[in-house]
DNA sequence: GAATTAAAACCGACTAGTTGGTATGTTTTC
DNA sequence: GAAAACATACCAACTAGTCGGTTTTAATTC
């Protein structure tokens, strides 16, 4: 019965627990400033146990981008915006689903590889190209109905459905920069607000156009 | 004549030449992976000069925004873009002219504050003031603009001048995020193409609404 | 199903180099 | 000649990473 509490308190494992640990104080202090002792003593465990899982710091960081990939795509899989018929509807119901998890602490929103990349994509490539992935990747979920919706609506000169699904990551990442400067999430929503808009007034044109 | 030489080439202060490394320094690696040290050897200091400038690195951190704040204003107080009679003109242009700025390798067009605050903001409240007051500032000088077209062509409900002058802030540092992803200036060329075709469709729909 | 065994998981003390910062000079400037 | 502007030498704390050892886990054999 000790043992069954112990191993549900530690389920989680090493690793796991790891990982977290690197998302928290990445999020919260930037990828440098984030030490592979105060990882360790978040997760409780010692400096062997942490190279034993990770070769390098640089590795972990490359796992807490893929690890945040997996998160993330799980939580954007299931949440409720993919419920409408209409595909520009479903993009703009993506907009609110956004915007209402951007609330309370900054380091608990904001994002994990968009904060990593800043300062790593010129010391490394690994680090630089996860978060790449996950980026690039999340975007890529936004395009079929993008696309869809611009097949149903109409086409804009310049606009493609991978420039806009990138747009709105851009968009999304500068909010919560302006966020931490300003500290507080309301600009960021404010942001995404006026990109919610900017995709209504793009359809709504091309309706009015026909 | 020797001594002239000399004069010239150190003719910017030992002040300036540890400011303008840290820019380099930060935009390229990020605050925390900045060290004191590499500064003092682009600048060609000793410590002790640094530490008789600055009385701790995150007193050169706040430096490094003001003096980012002062480059970055002159640049555009002087820029060509405040030509136009209209205002919207103004505004169009001005996100023109950032657009031609983003170009060559990330570390140059990329912004210092944007990147320094990522990191900053919860670990230190003097830099994340002065990033904020930096990125405010400049968007303020964006305000004028905004509100003269406002008050010209009408006004949408929840859209003010102040919160769109920020808007084309983050869609700024957001781009710049991207372009540090993908590894290229082109995502953050798009997206500034997308804010200025969000901003010329939201007044072309004010201007049909009369 | 108890004993054996090998590998995986983890510990903890250690190191070599780096970090921001200091204390005490020496030179330059006005 | 006295500040201001630097240089030099130094330090204590911290950095990522190593290495030999111990414990857990799980499959295998008897």
């Amino acid at each position: 019965m000790s043992r069954d509490a112990i191993d549900n308190a530690k389920k989680e494992s090493v690793r796991t627990r790891l990982l977290e640990a690197a998302l928290t104080s990445i999020r919260r202090k930037g990828y440098s400033a984030t030490t592979v002792d105060e990882l360790c003593a978040i997760a409780g465990v010692t400096k062997g146990g942490f190279f034993h899982h990770f070769k390098s710091k640089e590795a972990l960081g490359v796992a807490a981008a893929d690890y945040w990939s997996q998160m993330t795509s799980g939580l954007f899989a299931n949440a409720p915006y993919h419920e409408p018929e209409d595909p520009l509807e479903r993009v703009l119901a993506y907009i609110d689903f956004r915007n209402a998890l951007i609330d309370g602490p900054i380091e608990e929103f904001s994002c994990l590889v968009g904060t990593m990349v800043q300062e790593a994509y010129g010391s490394s490539d690994a680090i630089r190209a996860a978060c790449d992935a996950s980026i690039s990747g999340h975007a890529a979920t936004l395009e079929a109905d993008l696309e869809a919706a611009m097949e149903k609506y109409g086409r804009i000169d310049g606009v493609t459905a991978s420039s806009l699904a990138l747009h709105t990551q851009a968009v999304l990442q500068g909010g919560f920069i302006l966020a931490k400067a300003k500290g507080g999430p309301e600009i960021a929503k404010e942001s995404a607000a006026h990109l919610k808009r900017y995709i209504t007034l793009l359809f709504k044109h091309l309706k009015e156009r026909k």
